[in-house]
DNA sequence: GTGAAAGCGCTAACAC
DNA sequence: GTGTTAGCGCTTTCAC
């Protein structure tokens, strides 16, 4: 490996004045400079970023946590954050959690403030007060996504109003003429769903719609999940219009049961989801879903991690993400009932 | 920020026996030992692995490369190599390249030997040549998923024998009786699935049929792209009775789209992918396709990689990946022509 | 067994 | 402008 005082050697100067021509450059004579810059180039020197990491006592590098990479929804949070990241001269590293908050944990503990200057916490495997004890003894943390914008949480967070999202899809089914309704809400992580369904009840509530508890389903996040739900809801409750889930994936789920039994999608029974992943539009029928903005949430969370590594004190506690949005593609239609 | 010599000054030791603590030399007496854990748990005491990095000269971070980690498959390596490499007591550092060379090969030039003890590249946005040179002056580098089991490459790879797979899945249409097939070749980088299609090409040509070309579209990975691709075959050759995709991601949107046409899958065309991501089993109906067993495959790539950073020499330049299978799902049956 | 000391490669005062 | 010097926090000989 070239060091930098090989770099020096060559160019008959000491490791300070490469380090300064590495960095800012006005110090440095012009003539000096493209002395060292050729020795760099004819030694082909590379910085170590650890030493530089150690002498800096920073490392430059972003740790995002989160628990289980497979789950779509995440390559698409990644994708952005480490554009973001890229972008502020970071590097971003993914720490799968395995859905094991053991793993979380001496992740976090090995990481946090050593590896990475700052942590971003996509969810909540690992107890708040764990992140809590870890964020004051050494790296700022970032709650990415908080569900509950209404209780913040005693870590830094970026809020998004998933309540709003429930209401939106409640309205949208509502104007459709949809009244009988089945609810499939994801677990994603202790009951993290909940402000979303809580939305959507409430709405349909103040619309005079309860909620018939025999069709809403309290499942895993994923399409089998969605699928297998959606199958046992239409033996029970074979006359809902429409099914709201909480997030895409049983969306897409449930839409692939209707069509399997027989049901048209949206003919005979819509289907909305909440989120907007890739698959929403890549499927058929489209699905119609409120979008929550993935990638803003990613870019405004990344930002807000390196703010607060910068200046820790005086920044928000919590930052409001931007607004749930509804996309209406093809999964859902007016109600065909009577 | 608790320091080695802090602990060491609370436990009236020195910096080095807190170090032989922490690595459990036997050389420590055990109430020394006790006293120095008790110092390290009184303080919250954590290592910075940055430190330790720089004075070990080894990183214990492995790198991984890829192009976009949005294509559902990468998701899936990456939970498999993360895993292996925690086990074996590494970091893993996912490096999107964004489908960027340039970017791939900053990262490279940053990361490889300094913060990555190793990399793994998933693809070659980067161009072979460039890999190898900086192989040469830092960290090892292995291909994983090489595609080209006939010709290694310069570098260290695993291969998988994707012909292999296109074979068994041209031996399953034929069993089944098609004749008439149409192919959907992915691109992934650089012409990377040609020997998927050339497989099945060459065992189709030994059963005597010959493909036809207005039924081969070359075309970007995507169930997007696959869609719109089936549709624009399905429209130049309605009569073909099976599609084969190169990859789920296609024979996915290929499906979806013979549905919207009307053509039930698999009575009226039969569709089959390679790979089988996850979302091969979870659609419906579920894809049959051919297994390259990615989870193996990473485990195996992040091994080797090790190895080669244990031992630079005399290690196999090319290792053969577990062979591909065929999964039988509802996606193909019988060809009722005639 | 434990400590003293050197050094990993770099940065950042502060002299000159 | 450039060099000198002193660390960053840890590991690792090598004395004792």
């Amino acid at each position: 490996m070239v060091t930098l005082s090989e770099v020096a050697k060559r160019a008959h100067v000491t490791a300070a004045t490469v380090s300064n021509v590495l960095r800012n450059r006005e110090k440095v004579r012009p003539e000096t400079a493209e002395r060292v810059l050729k020795a760099i180039a004819d030694l082909g020197y590379r910085p170590n970023l650890n030493a530089r990491a150690l002498a800096e006592g920073r490392s430059s590098t972003l740790a995002l946590m989160l628990s289980n990479i497979s789950n779509p929804f995440y390559p698409e949070f990644v994708l952005a954050a480490e554009r973001a990241a890229r972008k502020a001269g970071y590097f971003l590293m993914v720490c799968n959690t395995d859905d094991d908050a053991e793993i979380g944990r001496a992740y976090l503990n090995q990481i946090a403030g050593t590896l990475a200057d700052g942590v971003l916490v996509m969810n909540t495997d690992i107890a708040i007060n764990d992140l809590c004890a870890s964020a004051t003894h050494s790296a700022p943390i970032l709650l990415a996504m908080w569900e509950h914008p209404e209780t913040p949480p005693e870590l830094p967070c970026i809020a998004v109003d998933f309540a709003r999202a429930g209401e939106l899809a409640a309205q949208h089914l509502l104007e459709l003429g949809h009244r009988e309704v089945g609810l499939l809400i994801g677990d994603g992580c202790g009951g993290l769903q909940d402000a979303r369904s809580n939305g959507f009840r409430a709405t349909m509530r103040a619309a005079g719609v309860e909620a018939d508890t025999a069709a809403v389903l309290q499942i895993r996040d994923s399409i089998d999940a969605g699928y297998a739900a959606c199958m046992q809801l239409m033996a029970v409750r074979p006359f809902v219009t429409a099914i709201f889930a909480t997030n895409d994936l049983l969306a897409i789920g449930a839409a692939q049961a209707l069509i399997t039994l027989g049901r048209a999608v949206p003919d005979d029974v819509s289907v909305i989801g909440i989120t907007d992943i890739q698959l929403a539009h890549q499927v058929h029928p489209a699905l119609t879903t409120v979008a929550i903005q993935t990638a803003e949430i990613a870019e405004l969370s990344i930002e807000s991690l390196i703010r607060l590594i910068q200046a820790p004190e005086r920044q928000p506690s919590m930052v409001i993400g931007p607004p749930p949005q509804l996309v209406v593609r093809a999964s859902t239609g007016p109600c065909r009932r009577r």
